[in-house]
DNA sequence: GCAAGGTC
């Protein structure tokens, strides 16, 4: 009988993917990795026949990069990085894994890749092929691919038996970032720290004279530009006065505040004329001129991303990023949720979710509300969550798997549990309905408008606590064209007032948004840049914020100064390189092409940055004093 | 000792 080995990306595809080629009959052994098991079972292959098949998995990549042992730290000129030779390199793990691969294909007829199909999955790919075949030279050729975007088992069928081949071209484009993230990240970190580091160590004081890294990275300078552009812009904010009109009626024993419709204006005199016209035409006495009222809602969340989980965990739990991903992670392990590394915010149609609000139904806290969705009575029921825009055609959206119930002990762990159960309740329940009228009050010429609301049926936000929407005073009842005497109109002045310090949230909004980093990393580039010391958090009130140190904002008015085409703290050359990048995908560029235009560029930077390098450290000698 | 990207 032929003999196929399949590879996937991580143990619980491998483990899926088995049981349901296998029909549940497969068993498993021990690999040398605790984490990665092989599963033996037979299945026939269109390619193969009946065959005797191994399924194993890698845990991510399976090689590292690396500058070869003659260019390492201090080893060599630091433009020599530039076109140094690169070797790969394993990991104690990643050799463990290699070894179990190597040893699993000697006398494999097939390779079939299973890895996440997205652009990195097709790389760690080309790395189980490359491993692969130095044990195995016969397998060239014999190598096939998997297509599949979720776990369910016709769908896996269907892949297993419809097999396509490695797409070089996505190979080739994660090579080129992995090229150009390493050369330009060790030149650049390489030459700050020599720069900075003894400058920068001398003055925070730090012990037995150990000097600091200073790195530059593709994606941590863009994070820190970010935090920085924020700061200055609170900085050089300068508060403008400007004035308007505010005018209120009677309401019960409140009144009616109405807003201006013109806002305000920045001209003391013209406001002024415009109150006395007013004045004049109309006295006190104003005249409804409009009211309208109709059904409004409040729309329930889409199925979880990993940003938008960081994002809210964030902003609704006081969590670092880092923080709740490490959570989530942990709650992926212990089999509580689903993948929690995903891009995808729309559930695949056959995906059986009534069964999955069913497992909560059990738990103290939202069991009621969860068995509420499926009983049917009342205004909410089930109802399929919405659709999104985004899949990344490897994991579906963030949900609970099964309901732990008191199972958890560790605090984060509960929390992140706690959020994405609800969340996922929310998804799946209707939108929040409610009745908005809004009044239009004429004094004299000018118009001012009052909005009331009634929520009428709270639906998802009963479970999604953190998120408010509230029933606001009644406006006064009145009829349009009835005349209505003010209780009070007067010209008012205030003041335009800065924009607030970057939250985690904030910053992790604008990363996506511009592309810098992934949903796995952005976490991690946020918490590296605090880690190097280039910006802080800072308490004030009940919120966090993200301050720059004076060596974040050194370093990016210091390349400001030196004046590089285009800024490594902007997002553009980031998204210039994820440009070329899919270029590469579509057949348009070509590797080397790329990689010589890019590398070239960083050497000129690189030329630039050492003939005036004297430039960042006067900026950060010249902010030091002033900080 | 340096990057960013996977994953445990």
């Amino acid at each position: 009988m032929p003999r196929v080995v399949c590879v996937a990306e991580k143990n619980s595809i491998a483990k899926a993917v088995a049981g349901i080629l296998s029909g549940g009959r497969c068993s498993r052994r021990d690999s040398p990795n605790k984490y990665i098991k092989n599963y033996d079972f037979t299945f026939s292959f269109g390619f193969s026949g009946s065959s005797s098949v191994t399924m194993t998995s890698v845990a991510g990549h399976l090689t590292g990069l690396d500058l070869d042992q003659a260019h390492g730290w201090g080893k060599c000129p630091i433009p020599q990085v530039f076109d140094a030779p690169i070797v790969d390199t394993r990991t104690k793990d990643q050799q463990k894994i290699a070894d179990n691969i190597k040893k699993e294909c000697r006398n494999a007829d097939y390779l079939m890749i299973w890895t996440d199909c997205d652009r990195e999955g097709e790389y760690i790919g080309w790395e189980i092929v490359q491993t692969a075949l130095q044990s195995n030279q016969s397998l060239q050729g014999n190598v096939y691919r998997a297509i599949f975007s979720h776990l369910e088992s016709g769908h896996i069928m269907h892949a297993a038996r419809n097999p396509k081949r490695l797409d070089q071209r996505a190979v080739d484009a994660v090579r080129t970032r992995m090229e150009v993230d390493l050369r330009s990240g060790v030149a650049f970190t390489r030459f700050l720290t020599e720069l900075l580091g003894s400058k920068v160590g001398r003055d925070s004081g730090s012990k037995n004279d150990q000097r600091p890294i200073i790195s530059y990275g593709t994606c941590q300078f863009p994070t820190l530009g970010f935090v920085v552009d924020r700061f200055e812009r609170i900085r050089k904010f300068v508060p403008e006065k400007f004035w308007f009109i505010q005018v209120s009626i009677p309401n019960d024993n409140d009144k009616t505040v109405f807003q201006w419709e013109r806002g305000h204006l920045f001209d003391r005199l013209s406001v002024a004329v415009i109150y006395e016209l007013c004045l004049e035409a109309s006295g006190n006495i104003a005249r409804v001129a409009d009211l309208k009222s109709k059904p409004t809602t409040k729309w329930r969340p889409l199925p979880l991303t990993t940003v938008e989980l960081q994002k809210n965990c964030s902003r609704f739990l006081k969590m670092s990023a880092k923080t709740s991903l490490d959570a989530a992670e942990k709650l992926y392990q212990k089999g509580y949720i689903s993948y929690p590394r995903t891009e995808t915010d729309i559930f695949p149609p056959n995906m059986d979710l009534q069964a999955l609000v069913q497992q909560q139904s059990s738990d103290r806290r939202w069991g009621e509300y969860a068995q509420n969705l499926l009983n049917g009575n009342g205004p909410n029921c089930f109802k399929w969550p919405r659709a999104g825009k985004n899949d990344d055609k490897a994991h579906p959206p963030i949900h609970p798997i099964v309901s732990c119930g008191e199972g958890l002990d560790n605090e984060n762990e509960k929390r992140v549990y706690e959020y994405v159960t609800r969340h996922f309740l929310a998804c799946c329940s209707e939108d929040s309905k409610g009745h908005s009228t809004t009044m239009v009050l004429h004094w004299g010429p000018e118009a001012f408008t009052a909005n009331g609301i009634v929520v009428l049926e709270r639906n998802f936000l009963d479970v999604y606590v953190w998120m408010k929407w509230e029933t606001t005073k009644q406006l006064p009842n009145l009829s349009v064209g009835q005349e209505v005497e003010l209780l009070s109109y007067l010209m008012k002045d205030g003041q335009t007032s800065p924009p607030n310090q970057m939250t985690e949230s904030e910053l992790i909004l604008l990363m996506d948004a511009n592309g810098i980093g992934t949903d796995a990393t952005i976490a991690e580039h946020i918490e590296k840049i605090q880690q190097r010391d280039y910006i802080k958090k800072k308490k004030v009130n009940k919120q966090t914020y993200l301050i720059p140190t004076t060596l974040g904002i050194s370093l990016v008015h210091g390349f400001e100064a030196i004046g590089l085409e285009d800024s490594f703290a902007k997002p553009f050359l980031r998204r210039q390189m994820e440009l070329d990048l899919k270029l590469i995908c579509s057949g348009n560029k070509n590797r080397a092409d790329v990689v010589k235009d890019l590398i070239n560029k960083y050497q000129n930077y690189y030329g630039l940055t050492s003939t005036k390098q004297v430039k960042l450290i006067e900026t950060y000698t010249n902010i030091k004093s002033i900080m």
